[in-house]
DNA sequence: GCCGTTTTCGGCCCGACTGTTTTCAGTCG
């Protein structure tokens, strides 16, 4: 059994946790750190590549050593290595570095002076004075540890971006209100619109960092100050969500900025090229010796080191340096680039407005077309539409249509793909509409070959227009049921038909190393809201932004078409 | 562990905050 690329790169990952407890050379765990990150994003299987003959993709970062080690774990599943240093380290170690001021300094110092096997050993030991006599430790620290070990338990480790969104925007309110304070943006994963978030990071310039720090640690939603110093600070909301400030001079604006964006990857590389033309990039400016020569705004920090400006969404060291150096970063499709939006349900199922309500819906939001792709009647627990119903529903849609002047609503379905891979409705039904959207419900748990066969069979269909959710996973609830991507991309490329990138913050599938896989192979996207009632079609922005991770233009998104460009590549998939 | 138009050895991004250190180590981002 090969491994996966997140196995693979959760052992890489392993290694480096490993090597820090070991206290091992700084630069050779950073290499390992990369390398598990190289792996995560790569768009293809390491195991199939080598099954195909084919050699690792050269990337920077990683040389004959890390190459070697990434084959042995992808063919193998084993690493020597690894054994190895399980065999030095106790796990229980592995767990406390998680914990916040716990690096491999004091980890080490719990495991051999206190004999710590478990958490709620340390927790014990903590609230029995023991921990606060080694060296390095006090009343702080215990205090830090009790409250993060006793706050473990119900606090999601990360949030979904839709959580964040309505977390962030009253304090940014609130900051903006600070005195003295200029700008404020928020930076960090939120900004490069990673599906979840850890923390939030805020940006905000003034003259005098200590005021605005109090009014940061004054909200009132801040249950804890983790960190208060007079140019950043770290509280944690009531939510559990944590967020640092960080205030620098207007001049630094844009290096701050660019800094606290991250990602941390994308910051070493970019630091590095500066260093290599001997300037300093830090969040401060951009420095020539003890000369500034930019840093007001970011295009002024990439302008240092010769590069036009780099989207945030793209930051993660996966090709946009070399892409910007080529003058070859595309051109990424934003929000208005949408003209419609194909996967939209109404009352005759589980959606909780009219399909006139959601024209009106999707008007407001600038759309010239949506479609409506009501589940079929496998999935009862939404009431799922037989072939009497949809041909009831498809002559309310063209009497709609005959009176809504310039908008128009497709007549479509979202049909459930049964475990064999035929589809819920018979031919003869789904031959009426404009396009059919199909999608796994059931059966999650099928082998990786059994459910792409599944799938595959399904696209076989002569309806088959697109394929919604690929993986059916919902973030931090589900995991992606196993199926192979690389092969469903081949499969819809040659078969002309299209996959979904689901704009549901659950959801956001495909993910972004998926997106871009389907651009390379030229199969197109489309961006759809899912939307169960008219406020979520503007989930569409979280899909934008998930698509522009993906490198996405509006050329690669089925859904950035007008009506008559759409409905001729409609059309192509009624075979 | 990686890498090289200064180098195949000796570098490797850079700074803030905390605590218990009384001048800086550990941790974090």
């Amino acid at each position: 059994m090969p491994a996966h690329n997140t196995e693979i790169a959760d052992a890489l990952d392993q290694v480096a946790d490993l090597l820090e407890l070991e206290q091992g050379n700084p630069f050779r765990i950073r290499a390992y750190r990369n390398a598990a990150r190289v792996v995560r994003g790569l768009g293809t299987e390491v195991a199939s590549l080598l099954a195909r003959g084919e050699d690792l993709p050269k990337v920077r970062g990683i040389g004959a050593d890390l190459a070697g080690k990434i084959k042995e774990l992808a063919t193998r599943e084993r690493l020597p290595l690894l054994d190895e240093l399980r065999r030095h380290v106790p796990a229980i170690a592995l767990e406390l570095l998680r914990l916040p001021n716990l690096g491999p300094k004091r980890v080490k110092l719990l495991c051999e002076k206190l004999h710590i096997h478990s958490v709620e050993q340390l927790h014990r030991a903590l609230l029995d004075g023991r921990v606060r006599t080694l060296p390095g430790f006090g009343a702080g620290i215990e205090k830090k540890l009790l409250e993060a070990i006793e706050e473990r338990s119900h606090v999601p480790s990360r949030f979904k971006l839709a959580a964040v969104e309505g977390l962030a925007a009253p304090l940014i309110d609130h900051l903006r209100k600070a005195p003295g304070v200029g700008q404020v943006t928020v930076a960090g994963s939120y900004r490069r619109c990673q599906e979840t978030v850890g923390d939030i990071d805020i940006v905000a310039t003034a003259a005098k960092g200590p005021p605005v720090t109090t009014w940061f640690t004054q909200y009132p939603e801040v249950v804890r100050v983790a960190a208060a110093g007079d140019t950043r600070a770290t509280v944690v909301l009531r939510s559990g969500l944590q967020v640092d400030l960080r205030i620098v001079p207007e001049e630094s604006y844009g290096a701050a900025l660019h800094y606290f964006t991250g990602s941390k990857a994308h910051n070493i590389a970019i630091r590095r090229l500066g260093q290599e033309n001997g300037l300093k990039i830090n969040e401060y400016g951009v420095f020539r010796g003890r000369r500034r020569i930019g840093g007001e705004t970011e295009a002024e920090v990439y302008k240092a080191v010769d590069l036009p400006f780099i989207p945030p969404e793209l930051r993660e060291n996966r090709g946009e340096i070399e892409a910007a150096a080529a003058h070859r970063l595309p051109k990424l499709v934003e929000l208005a680039d949408l003209r419609g939006d194909l996967h939209v349900h109404s009352t005759a199922t589980d959606g909780h407005n009219t399909i006139e309500e959601m024209v009106e819906a999707a008007r407001a939001l600038g759309l010239g077309y949506i479609a409506i792709t009501e589940h079929s009647r496998h999935l009862a627990m939404a009431h799922g539409l037989d072939p009497a119903r949809l041909r009831r529903q498809v002559a309310e849609i063209d009497r709609l249509n005959a009176h809504i002047g310039p908008f128009t609503v497709l007549r479509g379905i979202e049909v459930d793909i049964l475990e064999d891979g035929k589809l819920d409705l018979p031919d003869s039904a789904l031959a009426e509409l404009d396009l059919v959207v199909a999608a796994v419900h059931s059966r999650f748990n099928l082998s990786r070959e059994q459910q792409t066969e599944r799938i595959l069979r399904a696209m076989e269909r002569p309806h088959f227009t697109i394929l919604a959710h690929p993986t059916g996973r919902l973030i931090g609830e589900r995991e992606p049921y196993d199926v192979d991507m690389p092969r469903l991309i081949d499969a819809a490329r040659e078969r002309g038909c299209f996959l979904e990138l689901n704009a549901h913050p659950d959801r956001l599938d495909l993910t972004d190393t998926h997106c871009r896989m389907a651009k390379e192979a030229g199969v197109l996207v489309s961006i759809a809201s899912d939307a169960h009632r008219d406020t979520e079609l503007s989930y569409l922005r979280f899909g934008v932004g998930q698509a522009r991770r993906g490198w996405l233009s509006p050329e690669d998104v089925l859904n950035a078409r007008p009506l008559e460009e759409l409905r001729p590549l409609l059309r192509r998939t009624i075979a």
